[in-house]
DNA sequence: AAGTGGTCTAGACCACCTG
DNA sequence: AGGTGGTCTAGACCACTTA
């Protein structure tokens, strides 16, 4: 349990060099940043920590001054770390009760990857139906996006999301087979709660960031069967590759949404 | 040129309430803050400078040092009130020289709003043409959105981005007349650079945040024949609503993407 | 009352930029 | 050399939650 001490307390202390931490780079390092504050040393730690599992989604991460006087830091230091973990979204604080592992299961951010709005404002429950769940060898589109080789084992999911008796949402889901051993559709159809949540929980596999291609495209006759609409409608067609920990690609999703009465919200700042 | 002082140093002295500058609420507070620390009441009052523009886009406000003198607090309070104004984008920090004040005239961040990427990755760099700019009054749905009265007068512009000679958005932007008076499409052709630029240069209104509403439709007779494609093809639509401080809004803009050969990008935290 | 995160201060020193 | 933002520490106190 005991954590490597970083440095001491005073980085003005002659015998080691500012960063004792960060490892001498080999030789001319190109773009790397020269320099790594404790605090970012510090976040590392925390990150390996949660990426190793110490603390699970949802669960409450030692306080501050005990992760201080792990690392041998001030409070502050711990501080700048979490800030920045909790703007990163991986961890969540609460004032008076502790810092949290954040989690996809929890209601209030269930959709925070899922951007569609109902014209109307009305709810954004949708009810799920699962059509497909086999286990397959990835095409080389998708093993070139997920990082893996062209024939390896991969899960396909489709599914459809339906508001009010309504088809809107045509998913298709690529996730690697080893990361997914057990799923099945029925372990799919049985979960209730969020997609990401299930992954949490079932897999130990948490996303934590992603990246949406968007574009317009005209519906083919089996997708515009499947969604109730005219071949040749207009649909949005969203591509999202989602990554754990460490940047690694862990799915790749594409939707086709009928936008006719919904919208893909955005915010820009 | 006096700033009012906001407490004294030290919160637990005993004769002010804690915040002596949050107006007394006049009776029960339903949803408001019931507490604002003093380095947001320091945000606020660096917004009110920006807002009424003592300091220019570009150019470089008062240091750390200098703030925390004028308004009688520690460097580490208005430090923590310029990290949030830098994370909103309101400000940029630049370690050595200063802070300045955040701009859209600058190259590197040209295209914050625009999220259209060519799918070979190659240049962003669209040709404008004009097609449109007629001082107008404001239809029942363009006057809601901009929260001023219908048939109040705007400014309605159209145009056309093109890439590499071949069309690619066609825009249609609408604009609070009384904020953009001198606007004509002489001044339009001849500024270099960013339309937002020039919004800040020539008209003093700073875009600080927008919000989008995205979906996909069927390409009208006119449109398609603008962009060059069939009628009916699939085009991505833009509905951008943005504001400036104060959450004012203050421009409609509505873009029709032919996403062919591009995606709109998006990243999700 | 005790524990947690949140705020504020004061001072020291580091990294970066400009004369 | 001097100024600016950036990091780190130590300590005090506030706000919120739980027991």
């Amino acid at each position: 349990m005991a954590q490597s001490v970083l440095q001491s307390g005073v980085m003005a202390s002659i015998a080691p060099p500012p960063n004792s931490l960060v490892p001498a780079a080999d030789a001319v390092e190109p773009a790397g940043p020269a320099f790594s504050p404790l605090y970012r040393q510090i976040k590392g730690l925390i990150t390996r920590e949660l990426q190793a599992g110490a603390w699970k989604p949802g669960e409450s991460i030692p306080s501050e001054l005990d992760l201080a006087a792990r690392f041998k830091v001030s409070q502050g230091t711990v501080r700048k770390a979490i800030d920045e973990l909790a703007a990163d979204n991986l961890l969540v604080r609460r004032q008076g009760k502790g810092t949290f592992v954040a989690t996809h299961a929890e209601q209030q951010i269930q959709y925070r990857f899922l951007r569609l709005m109902p014209d109307d404002g009305g709810a954004r429950d949708m009810e799920r139906r699962l059509l497909d769940c086999r286990r397959t060898r990835a095409p080389s589109d998708v093993a070139r996006m997920l990082e893996c080789k062209s024939g390896d084992a991969v899960v396909q999911l489709r599914r459809l999301l339906l508001a009010a008796t309504r088809p809107v949402v045509l998913d298709e889901i690529w996730l690697p087979g080893h990361l997914f051993k057990g799923l099945t559709a029925e372990r799919l159809a049985d979960y209730k709660g969020p997609m990401y949540g299930m992954f949490e929980t079932e897999f130990g596999v948490r996303m934590i960031r992603a990246e949406e291609k968007i574009r317009a495209l005209a519906a083919d006759r089996p997708t515009a069967e499947l969604l109730g609409l005219a071949p040749g409608a207009p649909l949005l067609s969203v591509e999202r590759l989602s990554f754990t920990y460490g940047d690694k690609p862990v799915e790749l999703r594409r939707g086709l949404y009928d936008t006719t009465r919904h919208f893909y919200r955005n915010e820009l700042n």
